[in-house]
DNA sequence: CTATGTAAACAAC
DNA sequence: GTTGTTTACATAG
């Protein structure tokens, strides 16, 4: 049942709805063009308590609106101050009708807080022309309403009480509140925007999984309420990455040098650290120079350009903090399920093996012997000897890099449960390393021999719970 | 070029 | 079959 009222040029509709939640999923169903304008109000509620109410929850249902808002406010600021001449014929309009708009209405409240400040004429045109403007940018993006998959996940599961929702209660909201998914509940019409679904729920950043300990249940899905910011609200960017394979593949070598820099500086110093209780080592640097040091890793190496006969500086202190910032990708410690122990172990793991074999990636093969020589090279004095990942009695056959990371994390994973955080440890091992690493190999170089690769590399952004 | 929708391959369960 | 990830492509703006 509506009732219709026109008040300067805003079309108001007034609903006789039992409830909230039903005016809202109106709201929601409504052809979109419409909603802007819609105020609603019942006996209980003063005019003014449900424009603010309303306001409040369109905000909410519909993630544009603000966006609309602004978008109809500069438009009418620029229609005002284009064609003055408008105002009478909207006026006209306006004055034609038989009812005038709720008082609450012709105060202006609304009108001055979606449009701005401004006298009462000079708005009347600008709100026409925004009116206008809006009506006419605003054609159905989908066939379901304006809304992407993406809002209306974000509508589902910021409806449900706890704020979480599994993926099949995600598909019965989007049933139950849209007409155009209600319409296509069935397995085989839903296949395709289930899928959509899906899709959404992996690709955007905002949608972070979270594990159901309920046996046999799907994760929950929650919102990240601080991913906002479009550089990284997707997860990826799908056709930058298709379309300039090459480049980016460049810039993640370069990630990774630099991750691997900072991971080789914090092994060097963790390596520094253990030599202190056998050898009087000097102090570390002051304090003031670290932090120099640290702004600048990518502009500034960690060796600094020695002059010829230049000693090698002393490897610098990292704090696991920094060693965080610097390796740990930022998406990932928004990653509660995650602890910080793990997330820093991967990366730390992933940024060696990334300097041992930066080709690791591309072709996702790797001779373990000449992977053990690159670690070695890299001062990463882990214990190995005791390990299945290294040994001199080892038949030459190439292990999937996957498993390597798997079984060098692990590793990592004790030592530094068993040594207080000491990551590397200098007088342990060595020795196997080198030798292993001095068997001669059959490969002919690093990523260049060896057996096909049969499983694929560990995925960086992998953040499957189970991983 | 970006954002988005759609289809599909694939893996894990 | 369901869930989840990823790639590929099309299209609107």
């Amino acid at each position: 049942a509506f009732g219709q009222s026109l008040s300067t040029s805003l079309i108001f509709f007034t609903m006789e709805l039992d409830n909230e939640c039903e005016m809202d999923d109106y709201l929601l169903n409504c052809d979109p063009i419409d909603t802007d304008e819609i105020i609603y109000y019942n006996d209980s509620q003063s005019a003014a308590e449900a424009e603010a109410s309303f306001r409040g929850r369109a905000s909410t249902w519909d993630p544009s609106f603000k966006r609309r808002q602004h978008d109809a406010a500069a438009a009418a600021a620029a229609a005002a101050s284009a064609s003055p001449s408008s105002s009478s014929a909207t006026t006209d309009v306006a004055l034609s009708l038989d009812e005038p708009g709720p008082s609450y209405l012709q105060s202006g409240s609304l009108f001055n807080s979606q449009f701005g400040s401004g006298t009462a004429n000079s708005s009347t045109s600008a709100a026409a022309a925004a009116a206008a403007a809006v009506a006419a940018a605003q054609k159905r993006r989908n066939a379901w309403g304006n809304q992407s998959y993406a809002e209306l996940i974000t509508q589902a599961i910021q409806s449900s009480p706890n704020g979480r929702l599994t993926l099949a209660e995600i598909y019965d909201w989007m049933v139950r509140h849209v007409p155009y998914f209600t319409a296509r509940s069935d397995s085989a019409s839903s296949a395709g925007w289930k899928n959509s679904v899906r899709h959404n729920l992996s690709l955007h950043n905002k949608f972070v999984r979270v594990q159901n300990d309920q046996s046999g249940k799907s994760s929950y899905w929650t919102i990240n309420h601080e991913i906002r910011d479009r550089a990284s609200y997707r997860r990826r960017a799908a056709t930058a990455e298709t379309r300039s394979g090459e480049l980016l593949h460049k810039r993640q070598l370069a990630l990774a040098k630099q991750r691997a820099r900072t991971a080789a500086a914090a092994a060097a110093a963790a390596s520094s650290a253990v030599g202190a209780f056998s050898e009087a080592s000097p102090p570390p640097p002051p304090k003031q120079q670290q932090q120099q040091q640290h702004r600048a890793p990518s502009a500034a190496p960690l060796s600094a350009p020695a002059t010829p006969m230049q000693r090698p500086p002393m490897p610098r202190t990292l704090s696991v903090t920094e060693v965080i910032r610097d390796l740990v990708p930022p998406e990932q410690l928004l990653d509660h399920s995650r602890t910080t122990e793990d997330l820093l172990l991967e990366s730390l793991t992933d940024a060696v093996l990334q300097e041992a074999c930066p080709e690791i990636e591309q072709q996702q093969q790797m001779p373990m012997q000449e992977l053990a020589n690159q670690l070695n090279q890299l001062s990463c004095r882990q214990q190995l000897s005791d390990s299945s990942i290294v040994s001199p009695q080892l038949p030459p056959q190439p292990q999937p890099p996957q498993l390597l990371h798997q079984q060098y994390q692990h590793q990592l994973h004790r030592q530094s449960s068993a040594s207080a955080g000491m990551w590397f440890n200098s007088d342990l091992g060595l020795p196997d390393i080198q030798e292993a690493a001095e068997q001669p190999s059959s490969s002919g170089g690093c990523c260049n021999g060896g057996q096909p690769q049969q499983l694929r590399a560990p995925r960086r952004s992998c953040n499957n719970t189970t991983c």
